[in-house]
This record gives C-alpha cells, structure tokens and sequence, in this order.
DNA sequence: AGCACGCCGACT
DNA sequence: GTCGGCGTGCTC
C-alpha cells in the first residue's frame, strides 16, 4: 500500500500554511517518520524545499497526482511532537504562519555539521558522567509543573573547589545547582540569560563544577554550523543543560526538567523578526505542554512577572536575604557629597561603578547666543557630541562638523554630561584611580580588580570579579523621566542589575530621586514597587494589564482591517497614525488593546483577514528588499 | 515567493 | 504572424 506524507512546508508564506501530502518511495520508508525533516520539490520552482512530516498514513484527500519526497535530511526525528505542538500553538496566537515559527525553532540543515556530529556523537558514546553531590535545597523550583518567580539575590558567591574556585552572582550558581540536580535524575535543563556576558559566566560556572560535558551552547554569537550542532547536541537521547538566548527556548531537550530565565525583562527577549515573540510567552507555552518546571529569576521585578503572581500563574519563592545597603541623595547637584564619597572611600577598596544614563560627551547642544537646541539640517534630530567629540545626529547618525545655528552662532553650550564627559570629570577628580568606560557600543566584558572606576550606562556594566565596592548610580531622574510607559520599571531594573554587580558589603548610591519610589528601593521592596506600578497600569488600562497590539500596513488596507476589528466588542482600537515614509508610500499604524482571554481568537481572526487583504500586494521595505504588506504584532512592546 | 499561463500591443 | 509586457493564480 502506498504511504503518504503530511508535510509542513517550510516557508512563510500564508497561502501556503497548510499541510501538504506526499508520496513516500519505497527506498525511503524506513526513514521517513513523525519529526523527519525531508526535502521535495513543490510547485513549479526548480530548487528543491524542506519540509517536517506532521502525520504518516496511507490516504490522501488531494485528488491530483502527488509527488514524492526526495530525501530524509539530517536526523531520523528533527522536530519532536511536543515542539511541533509548540510551534503551532505559538503561531496560532500570534498571527503568524507556522514555518515562520518552526524557522526560529530549527536551524536549517548543514551535511557537513551534521555528518561530524554523527562521528563525535559515536565517540562520545558512554561518557556520561553520574553526577554527584547534588544540592536538593530548591527542590520545590526543579518540581515538575512548578512555575515561580525568584527574587535574585544582589550577591556574589564562591563556586568549585581547590583551584577552580571563582566568585559568581547568586542566580547563577542557584541555576547550576537546578541543573545539576536534574542531571541526577537524567532530566534536561534549558537556562535563557539575555546577553553574551551572562551566558559566559554560566558556562564558566557549569565548566567549573564538571559539567561542560552536558552543555549545549545556544549562543546566537557563533556560526550557524556551530549552531547547527549545539541543536543536534540538545536532540541527542541524553539528559544535557542548554544555555542560550531566545533561540534556547526551542531547543528540543531530551527529558526537559526545568527552564530557567533570567532577567525576563530585557529587551533581547522580544524578537525583532516576525512573529515578534517575547521569550517570556515561548517558555510560559513550552511549560503547558511539556509540565516541565519554570523559574524566572531577576534583580528586580517586572510588571508582567507581578501580574503572572496575581493572577496566581506563578508562585512567588523569593527567598528572605538581607538588603543591600543603598542611600538615596536628594534631587541637587549631579555628583553630590554623598556620591562622591562614595566613590572615594570605595576606591580605597577596589573598583567602583557609576552608572550614567547616556553615552558619548554631551546627550544635547545649545547655541549660547540664541539658546536655541542644536537641530540636525537633514532629519531635524538633535544634534550631540560622540565619544571622540564630533558633532553628530542622534536620529539620522550623520556627521554635522561644522553647524552653525539659524541664528549664526557657532559656540554651543552641552547638555547634560554622557559616559564621556562623566568619565573625564571623575578622572580629574579622583587622579589615583584608573578611569574606563564601557558603553552599549564599546562595552567591556569584565575588568580586572585594582582601583579602577568604571564609568558605564545602563546595560553595558562589566562585572568584577568579587564585585563593586561600590556602585553610584547617576542620572536616576533621567532614566525615570522618560517618556515610555516603563521608563520606571526599566530604571528600577538597570539600577538593580548594577547594584547586583557590586560586593556583598559594597555601598550603593541612588542620585536625584525622592519619594516613595527611592524609600522602597533602598529598602530592596521591589514586590511593593511591582505592586504599585502594576496597579497604576491597570487603573489606565495599559499593559501588561490589558494585551496591545499593532498592525502596520499601507493606509487603505489598514482601514480595512480597522472596519473588521472595529465588530470586536472586546476591542478598543487607537490610531490608526503615520509612521515612517517609504519608497512606496506611506505607512500607517493601529493599535489594539484587547483582553488576555480573547487574543487567541482575534489572531485567528486577524490571521484570515490579514492573507484576505494582503493577497498578491508585497510591499518594499525602507531598503528596497520585499517586506510583508501588513504587519501584525499581537504584543507589540513598542507601542508604549 | 517563484513560475507558468494568458491575453493584448509593437515589431520583423 | 510572433515576441514580450506583467496581471492572475496555483503549488500536494
């Protein structure tokens, strides 16, 4: 009888995000199963197609002739069950076709990458290791189907034994114990950390402890082979700890025991591609279906982690640990006393940290004759002065050397001070100490200990081995000033994860922020700053109380899709509003809020819709490539 | 997306 | 007569 194929074809494509049949030969039936990613031709294109079998039978409804599949690449079962499932699932609410989800989830194939696994892999046959010495203290977290957030301790700690020993944030030896403790048990672990700095430390820690035999490196920082083969890595049939970024969500473990997130909130967790998912919502799926554990653990908590523990959906385990001592300093001069002597008496110990709100030397320019603020003559962006002191564009980034004002004034007075200039004045002012910078841009990894003062923005803040003796965070009411809806959580969480960065006994300084925030802050109360700001996003309506979306399109198919949302009782639409000019018109934007209970439904709707208006309409992208006709993000983060 | 099919205008 | 424009439609 003849097998048939039901395949997912591998393309983003909505009219074709359905499954397709196919024959399967005789010569290759062996190796066709559920999960195989095999290759056919489809269409009148010339160029073969990859495809993952969904479903085998011997039936077909399709009444024409089918063709056969060509051949069986890579690995007997690439996509297990449980990770089609999450594919579909994470497309169905996002509006998105699923080969755009399973693009994120499987890497394409590499013969070569695949053939020399095949030959390590055989090698390595038998040397997994029992590990021993496993810490049952968070037994709770590693259960299966438990879900909790973690309150990460601003410490560091010693980790390993004799001459491995290294000191390591708290979180990260805690996700090395979990892991370690699901080895024991011959379960996987994925770990998801936000950026190559983190990702190192948990590799270095793992490596120390013996466990480096079991790593999978999702690094996105590698070459795809290297990718290719840390996924062939995490599909063998052995227990194994993932550490990665977004991509690490999707790795296929064997036996998954625990996900493990730090720091939800960082912007790297939202894809920039479609379908713009949040690695927050991938793990929050993956635990439905595989009922494996998921630990969220940050400095600082978000407001969509104090909604998941209202809503009952986590479970708050914060442990109780003693609060690192910060002191606030009146709004007034930008390094006051209290900051400087901070700084100074923490020299006498090691490094320090001060953390600024921008980079380069000025963040503005203002003629001094008229006052006037610096525009740029192309874009009409404000004009700022770089790390090697060139006036240039904040919005169009072009040089703008010789500006001169309307008025003719060619002497500018700066703005508030960035990295630069901050560095520079520090440097005058302490003269004994080393002074480095390290921005979003030339951003230091780590820095040796001595009497060094580390002039950092937000984000870009390398760790010290035993950590800061102290941290001074500067600029906090610029960061709390700006106009985006989580301008305080965001401030919250970048003066927390600099704090953390310091030692166990360093001081910390908060400049220029009073009130109740600064009072709960230097109490460490971040439930009650969660808690507070959460319920004043419920009381406007805002997420991530309420769900917001966006739709991006041409401004009569725009209108089309608005008319179609506007029946949706549960709908509140914004907009729709110009967004940026393209080659081929302009661009327009709407904005939905809906209610959680109802997005999967109206992606359902907006899916259907959305292939209706767009058919056969492409569009071209600001860089002259094709780009989607409409765009729908069913949570935009940017809309805020 | 590709790629072919198809039904009108300009050319050897 | 026929070469070629890109509108329309399909892909197991």
């Amino acid at each position: 009888m003849q097998k048939i194929a039901k395949l997912a074809i591998q393309s983003n494509l909505p009219q074709l995000d359905r499954l397709f049949d196919y024959s399967i030969p005789e010569a290759l039936s062996q190796q066709v199963s559920i999960g195989s990613r095999v290759r056919v031709m489809f269409g009148r294109s010339k160029k073969p197609l990859d495809a993952f079998v969904v479903e085998l039978g011997t039936q077909s409804d399709f009444t024409g002739r089918l063709s056969e599949v060509l051949e069986v690449v890579g690995p007997e079962k690439t996509l297990s069950e449980n990770l089609f499932k999450l594919c579909q699932q994470l497309a169905e609410r996002s509006a998105a076709t699923l080969g755009d989800v399973l693009k994120l989830a499987v890497p394409s194939h590499m013969p070569q990458a695949f053939s020399a696994h095949n030959k390590d892999h055989n090698d390595l046959g038998n040397t997994v290791l029992s590990p021993e010495g496993a810490d049952h203290s968070s037994g709770e977290l590693n259960k299966p189907g438990e879900k909790s957030f973690v309150l990460a301790e601003p410490r560091v700690v010693e980790v390993g034994e004799g001459s491995a020993v290294h000191t390591t944030p708290e979180w990260v030896s805690m996700f090395v114990s979990l892991a370690r403790a699901n080895l024991v048990v011959g379960k996987s672990t994925i770990i998801l950390v936000p950026d190559y700095r983190e990702h190192q430390m948990v590799v270095e820690t793992l490596t120390n402890e013996g466990l480096l035999g079991y790593v999978a490196n999702y690094s996105q920082e590698q070459p795809k082979s290297k990718q290719y083969r840390s996924f062939l890595h995490a599909l063998d049939q052995r227990p194994s700890i993932i550490v990665g970024s977004r991509a690490a969500a999707f790795a296929p473990a064997h036996n998954l025991g625990s996900i493990l997130v730090f720091d939800e909130a960082d912007r790297s967790y939202a894809d920039q591609a479609s379908p713009y998912l949040h690695s927050r919502e991938v793990v929050l799926v993956r635990q439905s279906i595989e009922k494996c554990a998921l630990v969220f653990a940050s400095h600082s908590m978000s407001c969509d982690m104090k909604r998941l523990i209202q809503s009952k959906f986590l479970i708050d385990r914060s442990k109780q640990f003693a609060a690192p001592r910060v002191s606030n300093s009146e709004p007034g001069l930008r390094v006051d006393s209290h900051a400087y002597s901070a700084i100074k008496t923490g020299l006498e110990l090691g490094p320090v940290l001060v953390q600024v709100a921008s980079l380069g030397d000025s963040t503005a320019m203002y003629c001094r004759s008229c006052d006037e603020c610096a525009r740029c003559s192309a874009c009409q962006g404000p004009l700022w002065i770089d790390a090697n002191g060139s006036k240039k564009c904040r919005w169009c980034n072009s040089f703008q050397l010789d500006y001169k004002c309307s008025c003719g004034g060619t002497d500018f007075a700066l703005g508030r001070a960035g990295a630069t200039r901050t560095a520079a004045e520090l440097g005058r002012a302490f003269p004994s100490a080393r002074v480095v910078e390290s921005t979003g841009q030339s951003r230091l990894i780590t820095i040796a200990r001595g009497r060094t003062l580390v002039v950092a923005t937000a984000g870009a803040e390398p760790y010290v081995p035993g950590g800061y003796s102290a941290v001074v965070l500067l600029d906090a009411k610029v960061a709390l000033s700006r106009q985006n809806l989580r301008a305080q959580e965001e401030a919250v969480r970048n003066w927390s994860n600099a704090i953390a960065k310091g030692a166990s006994k360093s001081a910390a300084v908060l400049v220029g922020v009073s009130g109740e925030l600064s009072q709960l802050f230097s109490l460490w109360n971040h439930d009650k700053i969660a808690e507070n700001e959460y319920r004043a996003r419920q009381e406007l309506s805002l997420v991530p109380a309420v769900r917001m979306g966006s739709i991006t399109a041409e401004q009569s198919m725009l209108s089309e899709l608005s008319d179609c949302l506007a029946k949706e009782s549960s709908v509140t639409r914004i907009g729709p509003a110009p967004l940026e000019m393209t080659p081929t018109g302009q661009l327009w934007r709407l904005i939905f809020k809906y209610p959680y209970g109802t997005g999967l439904e109206l992606a359902k709707l907006l899916k259907v819709e959305v292939s209706r208006v767009s058919a056969g309409r492409a569009r071209l992208s600001p860089t002259g490539r094709s780009a989607r006709a409409i765009t729908v993000k069913m949570n935009d983060p940017e809309v805020v």
